[in-house]
DNA sequence: TGGGGTCAG
DNA sequence: ACTTCTGACCCCA
């Protein structure tokens, strides 16, 4: 099966193909017409309904944070994960004998010390980055080249039981950041690890800085195609040349990291005046300037037990009356509640565990609505469009994408289990979704729309619901060893490889996943579920104060 | 809070 | 004959 060149369509896309037809020519976003003409064998299947990828991404989420010690997980897209495994290499590297490396043992539980693996302290697992890269005969080894060495046994293990146990393969990349971690991740795909190695001797460049410099600039993850494209021209002098060739993204000139690091007049207040515009954060300038130096200092997030939005989208050859548009509406807000249910709603356990349950129990259980609670109340529903743009004079049509957008209040009725989503999404049609469509296109009619999309946002914790799936509210236990600990980061990236999400992707339908609690640097608003903004019932969505909510409770259990 | 931008898979 | 369907975060008013 893997052999074969498979692709996935959506729409006139391929949205994504297996290894082989990518070495048959075969890419993202490629037109169907050009996919068949380059590679007339390949088999295309339909893949407009994405429930199976995501359900295989919630599987591999949960997997992975099976291991978390502190519950830095972070999801990037549907098969990528980072890890921070800072503390779990703290751990093994105290318990490690210097000498007698290669009869290591690595634990994966604090609790229980015959959980873990043996492991060859001695050497690397899988690849590294310099290829060349050898430690030098000495007795001491230095202590970061053994921390990454643990990390490297450590993603060995966790891909090996990947494997065993959810039948996915998977590419790792282990490294001392994000950046870097993503990057060294690239160096042997589909189904292999790299570890990037620190500097033995007396380099004049770091390995790191070397390993970067060698990287298209957009290549670099944070420099997407309006920044890369800002600096080339930088670089070059004159502007750069996009290919139009291409679906999207595509440039044609070929700037390296190096290149532009030494660009004489490159500093961060350059970047920054150079790449500073709407839709850009300020210190963008440091932030590149750091990333081209191969530093990134962002955290990896803490697991969350909800999304921050569900959205759902669907595109139209031609969308323009308004029949048409109230019954799209309601097929997008259908799904979208649905969504909601499978997203957002959790046993009980999952709020206040009392007892531990069987798998099995848990799976029928989130094949129904029945006893679930809310875990979050979206506050905000959102209605986007793309308008399609008028044809031009001379007949042809100018390529815009833009999207524009009205929010409301989300009505509270939508929480409500005991009606259908069918009921429910006729009702936020005519009570919610067609106002907002009116302010969105005042025009009587005209509009001409080639995308509609439809999200709740503002997610409103639900009380209690700041566990982590051990019942630990690891956010808080670990924020005082973070800081001690900040230097010493081996962070792992996981990428399931694709051909084996959708060989997989008939496993059974897992229900709620993840946890919780991010101390990000947000507004402070939002983390808060316990603050003077009060609580918001599990039941029923309302939101009152703290000292209100146990009378609350009282009320729907003898209701 | 609402609307939009960029970046990512 | 046409860039899919998400999701995260950031900025500004």
């Amino acid at each position: 099966m893997k052999a074969l060149p498979f692709a996935v369509q959506q729409k006139q896309i391929i949205v994504t193909c297996n290894y082989t037809a990518r070495s048959r020519g075969l890419h993202k976003l490629q037109l169907i017409r050009d996919a068949r003409r380059i590679c007339p064998d390949v088999i295309i299947e339909l893949g407009e309904d994405i429930s199976r990828f995501r359900d295989a991404s919630k599987e591999l989420y949960k997997f992975i944070e099976a291991y978390t010690w502190n519950g830095k997980v972070e999801r990037l897209g549907f098969d990528e994960v980072f890890m921070d495994v800072t503390d779990m290499i703290d751990y093994n590297m105290e318990i490690l004998n210097r000498n007698a490396l290669e009869q290591s043992f690595f634990q994966i539980s604090r609790e229980d010390p015959t959980l873990g693996f043996p492991f060859d302290a001695s050497v690397v697992a899988g690849h590294v980055y310099p290829v060349d890269y050898q430690y030098p005969a000495e007795d001491i080894v230095d202590e970061q080249t053994l921390r990454l060495r643990l990390g490297s046994h450590l993603a060995m293990y966790m891909r090996h039981e990947l494997e065993q146990h959810k039948g996915y393969s998977a590419t790792v990349g282990i490294a001392t950041n994000k950046l870097l971690a993503k990057l060294v991740g690239n160096l042997h795909k589909p189904k292999d690890q790299t570890t990037l190695m620190p500097d033995v001797g007396d380099t004049i460049d770091s390995n790191a800085m070397t390993f970067i410099g060698d990287h298209e600039l957009g290549k670099i993850p944070g420099i997407g195609f309006k920044l890369a494209q800002k600096i080339r021209e930088f670089v070059l002098n004159r502007p750069a040349e996009i290919d139009h060739g291409l679906v999207y993204g595509g440039t044609k000139e070929h700037v390296t990291v190096k290149m532009a690091r030494e660009c004489p007049e490159m500093n961060p207040e350059m970047l920054e005046k150079l790449l500073a515009g709407p839709g850009s954060q300020h210190g963008i300038g440091q932030k590149v300037w750091y990333l081209l130096h191969a530093i990134d200092d962002t955290e990896v997030s803490q697991m969350r037990t909800v999304p921050r939005q569900i959205s759902i989208e669907d595109s139209y050859i031609r969308l323009d009356t308004l029949p048409e548009v109230l019954k799209e509406l309601d097929v997008l807000a259908k799904s979208l509640l649905t969504r909601m249910r499978v997203d957002l709603l959790g046993s009980e356990d999952d709020i206040d565990p009392v007892s531990p349950e069987s798998e099995e129990a848990e799976e029928t259980k989130a094949a129904t609505t029945e006893g679930k609670k809310w875990l979050a109340h979206p506050k905000t529903l959102r209605l986007t469009t793309r308008p399609r743009q008028a044809l031009l004079p001379d007949g042809t049509r100018p390529r815009s994408f833009k999207r524009i957008s009205h929010s409301a209040p989300l009505p509270n009725f939508v929480f409500g289990l005991s009606e259908s989503v069918e009921s429910l999404a006729d009702k936020l049609v005519k009570e919610s979704l067609l106002g907002m469509f009116r302010k969105l296109h005042p025009e009587k009619a005209g509009w001409n729309l080639s995308l509609v999309n439809l999200a709740v946002t503002n997610m409103a914790e639900t009380a209690g619901n700041s566990k982590t799936a051990n019942g630990r509210d690891i956010g808080n236990m670990f924020k005082r060893q973070e800081d001690v600990l900040k230097d010493f980061r081996v962070t792992d990236v996981d990428e399931v490889a694709e051909d084996n999400v959708w060989d997989a992707g008939a496993e059974g339908t897992e229900h709620e996943e993840e946890d919780k609690d991010e101390t990000e640097t947000h507004d402070g608003w939002d983390n808060g579920e316990e603050e003077e903004d009060g609580e918001v019932c599990g039941d029923c969505g309302m939101r009152l104060p703290s000292f209100a909510m146990v009378a609350h409770r009282r009320f729907h259990v003898a209701a």
